[in-house]
DNA sequence: TAGCACATGGAACGTTCGTTCCAAGTGCTC
DNA sequence: GAGCACTTGGAACGAACGTTCCATGTGCTA
């Protein structure tokens, strides 16, 4: 049984380990610039490799970080933890909670059997996650960059996508009439065309995948003639497409039996859309 | 130095240590049935908390299945591996591989800054994800089997899906016609009423989440009074449209500011339609 | 019913890993 | 240049965990 003790402890270290991973990237941040040399290569390895600490021991973090274990313990009660342990836990947690039952149940659904219909679900599904971890993996910041600012100065934005690609051009659509940018859907309706709505100070957004769609490339090229800004959203593999449009934004979509889930290029379309938005309000 | 056996050991049971997460389930059902009671019990626990051994010791999911570590450790051995710890590597595995970078990826992007695009792509793609996961979880396998089965009779399938709907509609058509399937799309352009195009033998898909469109409700009633099979697909809260259709499916859509990524319910719109046209063809 | 083969559970063992402690090293200040 | 405070790295300790072994229990067969 411990003494009560009379006074609170001068020399107690603040006991406030964070409780969450945004929480652990906080303090992260404001240690950084104030550490020993050892405790900030300790700080920048973990930054970088937050993902496997679940996984991992403190032999192979140290190592990775290219200090001994003994520099990595120091640097989790730094970061108000007892120790590796403690630490290990809070991204334990973190991963545990992020697949619950979901792995299971995707499972369980591809056990359903071949041909069943739960059995896609399963696969869109894993297909769709794919592209999703795809698209932040791989995602062009500069390029977003630049086709923020392109659109956010155009008078009005021009959509096209056809075929497969359509679905994304119509929900653009949609999103910038909800949000007041002004836009125009080139829908191809009875074949009649809209090009003479191209006028100068517009921009274009041309979404268009393997194989590629005529009427999206000719309209493209018919307003880079004209002078106005292309933005293309397309595949990878697309960089032979890249002369015709001022700014290229690549989405990698895994599919599953020739169709895709479309789900990457919907993310990356409105994130587009609600910055361009958001910049021209300003 | 171990001597060189003159022969095979014939009780040597067979070392094939499943490699992938599949070969484990396949040896999983294979062994279903044809073990001891305690093992069994290990079998079916597992087979359902199949996402829980990376992070867990034997002790733990021992006590999950009910039985003493022992046992469990006898279960892994007959599984074909050395013992616990190399079955736990193989899920482990798994688990790294799907989280990369991933995580960090995402955590950079955040960290871009409050109104930064990539910021908006981090959070469109965590709420596609999670979305997905949802559909996993959630989904109603009866209810998407029935679905199929009514749709596979139809002589032509209606498409009705208007504004955030949209794009699902016209990707459903865009599917529907490349597997062969007769399908009609409901566009509502200039204002014209398809509604006469409804015959008999034919099915409604009609797609609408909160707030519900008029057009698609009403069209939904228009078929139903017709004595038309009607597949709904819409959000959870809607139980109050099931009076209204033949069928529900649900999706979970997670939204980050008022905008949905659609993924999960065009993941489900796609694996209807494929299933559809797969069952046509029997 | 006796015998045998197999299943079962607990206790003991050995390894791995987190943790602590102390001696050596480094850089700064007076 | 001496002293001090802080940092550093390795070795030793202790706990947790995987693994094995053996005594006991159970069911089937002759």
């Amino acid at each position: 049984m411990p003494p009560v003790l009379p006074t609170d402890d001068p020399a107690q270290t603040p006991r406030d380990a964070p409780q969450t991973i945004d929480a652990f990237r906080d303090r992260l941040t404001d240690l950084d610039g104030q550490l020993p040399r050892r405790l900030q290569q300790c700080a920048d390895h973990i930054a970088q490799h937050m993902d496997t600490i679940a996984l991992s021991t403190v032999a192979q973090v140290a190592q990775g970080a290219g200090v001994p274990p003994s520099a990595m313990m120091r640097f989790c009660q730094i970061m108000g933890f007892s120790g590796y342990a403690e630490m290990q836990r809070l991204f334990r947690e973190a991963l545990s909670r992020s697949a619950p039952d979901y792995a299971t149940r995707l499972a369980n659904l591809k056990a359903g059997g071949a041909g069943h219909p739960s059995t896609l679900v399963a696969e869109f599904v894993e297909a769709g996650r794919q592209s999703m971890e795809a698209l932040a993996r791989d995602l062009d910041e500069t390029a977003l960059d630049q086709a923020v600012t392109l659109l956010s100065r155009a008078r009005t934005i021009h959509l096209a996508g056809f075929r497969r690609s359509f679905p994304v051009a119509s929900y653009l659509s949609y999103v910038f009439d909800k949000l007041g940018v002004p836009a125009l859907l080139h829908d191809g309706v009875a074949g009649l065309g809209q090009r003479s709505a191209l006028r100068p100070g517009d921009a274009l957004i041309a979404i268009t995948f393997a194989p590629y769609s005529d009427e999206t490339l000719a309209l493209a090229t018919d307003a880079r003639d004209r002078g106005l800004p292309v933005i293309l959203l397309t595949d990878p593999p697309a960089t032979r497409l890249a002369g015709m449009a001022d700014c290229v934004l690549t989405v990698t979509e895994i599919d599953f039996g020739a169709f895709r889930s479309l789900s990457a290029a919907i993310a990356l379309a409105l994130s587009l859309a609600v910055a361009v938005a958001a910049r021209r309000e300003t």
